[in-house]
DNA sequence: TGACGATATGTCGAATATGACATATGCTCC
DNA sequence: GGAGCATATGTCATATTCGACATATCGTCA
């Protein structure tokens, strides 16, 4: 994986929706930068459910509130081995998580929205 | 997360089975190393499917032959970013990726030892 | 207004993952 | 046996990610 297009994506932040092709992103990029934010939007919604401030998730990931932040931020700097590890110290079973990655449906086919 | 187990592991390498409980891992841990040795089988299903060594498949990964044998031992030393990429670029899709983590059933009932 | 709690952003030294390389093992074919 | 492959394992310099810390922003409440 060349880390060269990450650099121009850390500069202009992700875009949050379609990040398909906006830059020369090949499919693949842009597939696992779609992974990454739809674990960061996971991650987001465990924590609020279960009425945890940043810093308190932070102490039991052993973490700090800015590091919580940036992966809900969906950063890259934040790598899917801490996304998916935080993930299932909140209670995210495997099924949850290929839930999540599964991704909302992509509307290519027949199966109009 | 704390690396302190992760050592280890990566004395008395991965057990394949079931690395539940076997040392003092968390439900977490366990969870994390599964699911990387699941996209780690995944990965070397892939490639053989499409007839390709792994100096071929280092090649379209930018990486060296060494790593993906890496990737595909499970090594603890591979990313959950680089697996995942791997897949990626070798065509699978996030609903691959899904069924990949979901995970073979889990026998968690009678199946004596 | 100011204080407080929660979240965001930027930086830094330390920890970990990376590709590259050397080398070892295992295999088939001659 | 040895040549030619594919795969495994170990090491190393460099690159990336980490937790920690400082600081900024945003709401809300008094």
């Amino acid at each position: 994986m060349k880390k060269t297009k990450r650099a121009k994506l850390e500069t202009s932040g992700w875009v949050v929706g379609s990040v398909k092709e906006f830059l020369g992103l090949s499919e693949a990029d842009a597939a696992l930068i779609e992974i990454k934010l739809a674990l960061s939007r996971s991650l987001r919604e465990r924590r609020n459910k279960q009425g945890l401030s940043q810093v308190q998730l932070s102490e039991r990931l052993q973490s700090s509130q800015s590091r919580v932040a940036k992966m809900e931020a969906g950063d890259p700097s934040v790598s899917m081995d801490l996304l998916i590890s935080s993930l299932l110290l909140l209670g995210a079973s495997s099924a949850d998580l290929a839930n999540a990655i599964k991704g909302r449906e992509k509307k290519t086919g027949p199966r109009a929205a």
